[in-house]
DNA sequence: CTGAAAGCGCTTACAG
DNA sequence: CTGAAAGCGCTTACAG
């Protein structure tokens, strides 16, 4: 069954002609030894390629040094360099990290959570991306050393690290507002979650503060994904008098609401302002570059990774932090046009780019 | 220690009335039990809820239903969306898939192959990049249960699955010459690189082929990123008589490029014709749309694992196989101008777009 | 200070 | 067919 071959603290123990006990306590260092034993098992474990049974370890200790990250889908790039950001923390601090992808399946999450029960991990960080049924809080409430990253579990008690949404969402509409735009449009994710709600809650707040009201034909709430930026964008053109910006909550719905555009022969900005939420990597190079709300991946992983070893650790956790954001402003964003792009068709050649020739 | 209240095969026994063994038979279907018996159990398992400790099962069992992959940079596009394919796939085959984050170091690939050696993982998926100084191919010969993917490990007894990087840039280079460039540079990764070889390597067979010889100036190597790819081009840019076309060997080179061409006020493809490989997402929203060789990582993620669970199980195994790759033309190629870029400076005001305006 | 022994929660020859 | 017992490779009270 195991390896043949691979050689156990036993084996070690007889070869430096001491006990196991005295070998497992020399090498996890509880144990202070004459300079001539200790010599004596280092070279037998040195002789004998001994490499602890880190799964028997963990049997006997329940602690695996390992931490877990639950990922909705690690193929979208903020998520991928918070993983990669947190898997660098993690490190730094003496624990190994590894990344699950959920496929945001709930029956996946759970089944990682359980990881926890029996020591394969000693903590998880868990960005979930649907609303939860009641699985989820019930789980986490079960197992303990768990924080939720990005988007929240309601109910779930364990320590909270998401983005300033209101505040970007803020920023993000009020850039809107000051180029002059009244007629503007907001494309969620899906409604239920924390982010969507904080977002559109800004977006209202700073529409209304500005005295414009948030036109329902105006909203939208799909997946954080391309094609919900497509499928939204789309309904938009069959309106008579359709926006002329949107603030779209994600930078995939901004890059669905951009193929939409291209499709459509609609200019951005010239015809249609954007505005978007992430900035994920290489969205300066779009055409447009992007105008959006960045988020630092690194402080994020950077930070829950902290908050998970500290509540490992037992300490006080806090009950909910938040990462800062800020507007970067690119090319994107322009005043509005006199005409709408729905009537001024696309008589538009002088203005079209040469690298949009093919199209 | 433990969780105080985890309940174990013990208490279900107990609370059924029958022996560990008979629970641990009946529950891994090694054993066929009157209806009866099979239903007190069934209930003395809901009503603990009993949930078999994974840990103490692999440790005597040897196996662990799980395996790994390695990947150097979970951040980078086509890494992710390979991560992803190969989560959905395993899990297809009733394993679950772990994600290590090596940050291309090779102590961290080291520490994540032992993992092989006590049974945390059963196998384990390596996409390394960057050359092996030897610690790694001896690692892999110890461990048997690991398939190299995407890049090699030279020596290394162990299934290959690369991409057909010759065919690719054979395609790539190729679509240069038929646009009628003849002052054709390379941007690479690192050369010692088995990506780095095939591509150059077809590079310039297609290119003698053609009768046109390659400029040592026009060759460059670094790593796969950005940044390598704004080097590459910032040094073409210093040369009297610089190339009018481009084939980088990864998506994002060709973003560094961009970004360089940006800075310098290069037109693409008006004044340089540039052409990738990875096809990684988005990169047809790009400014201009990218031409580049199309990766599969949806089949490179599926093949990779279908490859390793036929090694864990024991299966004779191919060598090395190949996942197929197919040019993308969008509009990153043109034919070449008459005046180099260089001395035709910036007088190209008719041909600015209108979205660069703010550059 | 050291070590023999029990225990972590499973699986599986082996004996009945 | 069933179960008592040994074993997987560690850690750690406990006794000397």
């Amino acid at each position: 069954m195991k390896k043949p071959t691979a050689s156990t603290i036993r084996n070690v123990a007889h070869a430096a002609g001491v006990s196991v006990t005295t070998v497992s306590r020399h090498l996890n260092g509880r144990i202070k030894l004459p300079a001539e034993t200790s010599e004596r098992i280092r070279s037998a474990v040195a002789k004998l390629e001994y490499r602890p049974n880190a799964l028997a370890r963990r049997l006997s200790k329940g602690r695996s040094e390992t931490i877990g990250l639950i990922v909705s889908d690690i193929s979208y790039p903020l998520f991928a360099a918070i993983a990669s950001a947190a898997e660098e923390e993690a490190s730094r601090l003496g624990y190994s990290l590894v990344t699950f992808n959920s496929r945001n399946m709930a029956a996946k999450e759970l089944a990682f959570l359980s990881r926890i029960d029996d020591a394969q991990v000693d903590g998880i960080l868990l960005m979930t991306n649907h609303p939860d049924d009641g699985a989820l809080v019930e789980k986490i409430n079960a197992c303990s050393n768990v924080v939720l990253v990005d988007e929240d579990v309601p109910g779930a008690i364990a320590p909270r690290l998401f983005a300033d949404n209101r505040g970007g969402a803020g920023l993000a509409t009020a850039h809107l507002v000051e180029n002059g735009h009244t007629a503007i449009a907001f494309v969620g994710g899906p409604q239920a979650l924390l982010s969507s709600k904080e977002r559109f809650g800004a977006f209202e707040e700073v529409l209304n503060n500005a005295g414009v009201d948030v036109n329902p034909d105006f909203v939208f709430f799909g997946e954080y994904d391309e094609e919900s930026g497509l499928l939204a964008l789309q309904r938009f053109a069959t309106l008579d008098n359709p926006p002329t910006a949107i603030f779209a909550s994600g930078d995939m719905l901004a890059l669905g609401i951009l193929q939409g555009c291209r499709k459509l022969g609609i200019l951005v900005p010239a015809d249609l302002s954007l505005v978007s939420f992430d900035d994920i990597r290489n969205v300066d190079l779009l055409d447009p570059p992007l105008t959006t709300v960045h988020q630092s991946a690194a402080e994020f992983g950077r930070r829950a990774v902290g908050l998970l070893v500290d509540h490992v650790n037992g300490a006080d956790m806090p009950d909910i932090e938040r990462v800062a954001v800020e507007l970067v402003v690119r090319q994107s964003v322009s005043a509005p046009r006199k005409t709408h792009w729905k009537s001024a068709g696309n008589a538009l050649g002088t203005q079209q780019p040469p690298s949009r020739a093919g199209l």
